[in-house]
DNA sequence: TATTCATTTATGTTTGTACATAATAATTAT
DNA sequence: ATAATTATTATGTACAAACATAAATGAATA
């Protein structure tokens, strides 16, 4: 890649200048903090004006590969903070887009009576059995999380289904069921034997635990869903903004 | 929030104008498909110059919130799941929502150099000393969260503020600086010694871990904040509901 | 020595202007 | 009737120019 800017490309200039940028902050020696030529400097060895230049600047700022700093300059931004809202991904996608494979450890499939609790949240009777799925996950080394789901049997789930797919993706594409409100309660938990012996750490220690409603596009309640993540294995993250 | 833009106002036109399109496209108008003005007009409308419009409409258009079209226009963006949802509720605020009067156990302020992560989301130097916020809260019974808060050194606090009012309430009226954006991390962690000793249990026992930044009405980083929990104690609710 | 003040410098904000381009709608030619 | 052509219209690209502002630096002051 050559980085100099071709004035008679059809690629836009402040195109060309954010793909010239992202090549040249590769470089170790803006990745130790050396700053970038000033944008009134950098435009003029560029041949192109400062607001182009600029443009192209923003990108990686929105991005957060470079910060600004008034009066000091423009640097490459370390450890970016990673606000991946993860939020609608489901686990597979969100370790996929992580680059973590994932593997099932466990899988399995049963039909329970719903307790009181679950029956309630579906609005149905206890005498008439659901499915449970419980899937413990991680990557190649470690199993990290133990998820327990119970499905609503209005879906028509047999039990047979394909769990290694996404699940969304198969509720979606196989029985017409789009997810479409969850609402979920996070906390921490001290492991009991079960859930211990699951992710293999002592009894007692921490673990994020995650229940999740999901419902559908009539806001009929579909899935309830219990995580247990081992600690410091997983980061839930929410991002807020103001809206008022 | 009036739909207007006040020219003599110290924030910025783009800013002002981003803010405002956040709530226009609220509407259910616009959610429903309807197209944004064109540039041009909207500008003239607005009384900014079409460059700082867009400026304001970039930035939603790299949150995905609108979606351009060439010669067709600018319309809302949906698509995705909107996971925010949080509470902008203090503490001491959500507490009282709940019924449960708010203790302060400890509150303590010092002066510290940050590290290099704090320095970094600051965008700060090391060597300059900043305001550490402490507090140990709780109901009248029992401690059981224990907060631990650092601040941009631009807002200008002094250590002498009366922290046991709300902190944003604090901040928005004696200092003008508006909460606008909150990027939080939750996890769960075993107690060290020092968390442990804070909340009367057992090191090693869990807690809820939130870490959350906070940034004001022009995205600039203003606070950080560390928040310890103790487990069952609390519980952090998300609801996400997908908007298309 | 410490504090205050002015200077410097790079980014931050804003406007006005002009022409290019993609996609649709309207028109014309086959 | 269908295909090819031509407006039309909104966004896309690009420049120049000017002034504002935050923060570091160094000079002047208490």
């Amino acid at each position: 890649m050559k980085l100099s800017i071709d004035h008679k490309s059809a690629v836009p200039l402040h195109i060309q200048a954010e793909n010239l940028l992202r090549e040249l902050i590769k470089d170790p020696e803006y990745q130790a903090g050396k700053l970038l030529p000033n944008e009134v400097d950098l435009a003029k060895i560029l041949a192109i004006s400062r607001t182009t230049l600029r443009q192209a600047i923003n990108k990686l700022v929105y991005e957060e590969l470079l910060i600004r700093r008034k009066r000091l300059g423009t640097k490459v931004a370390h450890k970016k903070m990673s606000s991946k809202s993860m939020n609608w991904l489901s686990f597979t996608q969100e370790m996929q887009a992580r680059g973590i494979p994932v593997k099932n450890y466990e899988l399995h499939v049963s039909w329970v009576y719903p307790d009181d609790y679950i029956a309630n949240f579906f609005d149905i009777k206890t005498e008439k059995k659901i499915m449970k799925l419980e899937r413990l996950r991680g990557n190649t080394d470690e199993a990290f999380v133990y998820f327990v789901s119970y499905f609503h049997p209005r879906i028509g789930l047999t039990g047979d289904e394909d769990f290694k797919r996404p699940l969304y993706e198969l509720l979606e594409t196989d029985h017409s069921v789009v997810a479409n409100l969850s609402k979920e309660e996070i906390s921490a938990k001290a492991a009991d034997k079960l859930i211990a012996g699951k992710l293999e750490i002592t009894p007692g220690s921490p673990v994020l635990f995650r229940k999740r409603f999901v419902f559908d596009q009539g806001d009929r309640p579909m899935e309830y869903n219990l995580g247990y993540y081992k600690a410091e294995s997983f980061v839930y993250t929410v991002e807020a903004r103001r809206n008022s």
